[in-house]
DNA sequence: ATTAATTCATAAATAAAAAGCATTAATTTG
DNA sequence: CAAATTAATGCTTTTTATTTATGAATTAAT
């Protein structure tokens, strides 16, 4: 049995005529009256009562009739659905973040990738960074937010945004905006920064800019996330840098001194496995880079 | 897109292996690469990641595998369906019958039907015989009972039983098993029977059985329903003459005497149009000669 | 590093299937 | 009864699918 012999024996149970049915279906007479009998004898079954003046189905007929319209529907739900998830705008795309990302770009993109490809599921999961990667070679996740660049050669990246960094004080604190020159005026405070992890070439980023300025960082806390940070230096258990954009969920009790020399900005990418073949890929960078260029 | 391709589709996606799958599906590699192929470029989509050592399905791919079986299964079901309703096994039958069948034949008849063929659906009602005969002919009804047999070009018909008839009186009458000889003692008796229809054999038969015996019935009430007349005699309207098979649900007001002569049977046949293609008469009738011969 | 083995893709040849054309047989209509 | 209609049949051509043979890329082994 053959898609096209449905086809065929649907035009002939329509028309319930099969020259009429042989020309809808753009062949000739004979070809198609082979065809039924060839499905007929498959099938072991009569499916129309020729009487060499009227056609018509019978039982067997009329019941293949209605099982092959599904099947043929069905068929068409297919292919449409195959197409989309082809060009990535139907499917599942696992998005890992840092918590970072929550409380800056994430919902903006989320909300557009919902606006443009409203079949699209994002599944999120919150990781730090060195997971994150891991996650990601080990193929549980599609797609991942991380701050500065990966060099790796089986990752694929692309840096979607930079912003600078910024010095996060407790708001009693002495120095502010109008009396900041430099970092240096720092070098004797306690800090609190996100964990040495390997290859992070973000927290590398930070030394180095303490390093540039003269002095080398009294890390007394580490934390992953940005917002246990906040809360920290907002009881001033220390000072710490995080980027920018980190104050839009700024508590009461600190306060953002930006740091707005070159060196003093990150940079947000997105990295994916080289050989992931997931389409939707495509579609998030575009999104992205479409928002925030 | 063909079944065919699909078949192969599905034995690729199961083996992940080109090779091994075209030996599965009795046919060479490069067949089967073509195939899928050809399959890829109908639909516009790669169905299948494969470099050079490994072959995974995409995503796309995936989403056509669940699908595919999907339709695979459905397919295998019509047949099988179709099949049953090609060979009478499956589907709707109209049974058309007289009350009285109701009493006699028709229940063991629809229990054996639910046995062999439990999916066999009968849908019955109950006509008298012309609006039965004429439901027939309107494809209405697929087949039906009547008394004594139809001669019609366009109707076939099988005898299923014979019995024989009874006069039926009331339980004080004055004749009984004892002293009865002959019809001809009721010939001032006052009768109930079953109306004169056009073409009815039965009703003409029973005229006939009394004229025999020298007198014509003088009718003074008709019914089509046995069970009214039974109710009729019960209360002393009159007496009549019915096929015995009522005794089975004869009420206590009356008796039976059978009446023992070859012409004083009825047969009960089974009517259908001729040109009626429903699978399901041909095995009606079997189940029916099966029982009752 | 070279060789052997595996495996999917491609090309040309062959086999199979489908479609077309011409015609027939049966049936209906004027 | 002739003309028209319509599905089936026989034969030919065209199209499609399959096979055979081969190539290219990759991995594994000596």
């Amino acid at each position: 049995m053959e898609i096209t012999q449905l086809k065929y024996f649907l035009g002939v149970a329509e028309e319930l005529h099969f020259s009429k049915a042989a020309e809808k279906l753009f062949i000739t007479q004979p070809a198609l009256s082979r065809q039924i009998q060839q499905l007929e004898g498959e099938l072991g079954v009569i499916l129309f009562e020729r009487n060499k003046r009227n056609v018509s189905l019978t039982m067997a007929g009329e019941c293949l009739r209605v099982e092959a319209i599904k099947i043929m529907n069905q068929l068409e739900f297919v292919k449409k659905r195959v197409t989309l998830i082809h060009n990535g705008e139907e499917g599942e795309l696992r998005v890992g973040h840092p918590g970072s990302a929550i409380h800056s770009v994430l919902p903006q993109i989320l909300l557009e990738i919902q606006q443009k490809f409203p079949k699209i599921r994002t599944i999120l999961s919150e990781e730090i960074e060195n997971v994150l990667l891991n996650a990601i070679k080990d193929n549980k996740v599609d797609i991942g937010f991380v701050r500065e660049s990966i060099i790796d050669a089986q990752f694929d990246s692309r840096t979607i945004s930079s912003e600078f960094l910024a010095v996060v004080l407790p708001e009693n604190h002495a120095i502010s905006q109008d009396n900041f020159i430099d970092i240096s005026q720092f070098k004797d405070e306690k800090f609190i920064l996100t964990p040495r992890q390997e290859g992070s070439v973000y927290y590398d980023k930070l030394i180095k800019l303490c390093e540039r300025s003269g002095f080398l960082p009294n890390i007394i806390h580490e934390s992953n996330y940005g917002a246990t940070i906040l809360r920290l230096v907002e009881h001033n258990l220390g000072i710490s840098i995080l980027p920018i954009s980190y104050q839009t969920s700024m508590p009461k009790g600190v306060k953002f001194i930006a740091l707005k020399t070159i060196p003093e900005t990150t940079s947000l990418s997105l990295v994916w496995l080289r050989d992931n073949t997931n389409p939707m890929i495509k579609n998030f960078l575009e999104v992205c880079e479409g928002m925030l260029v």
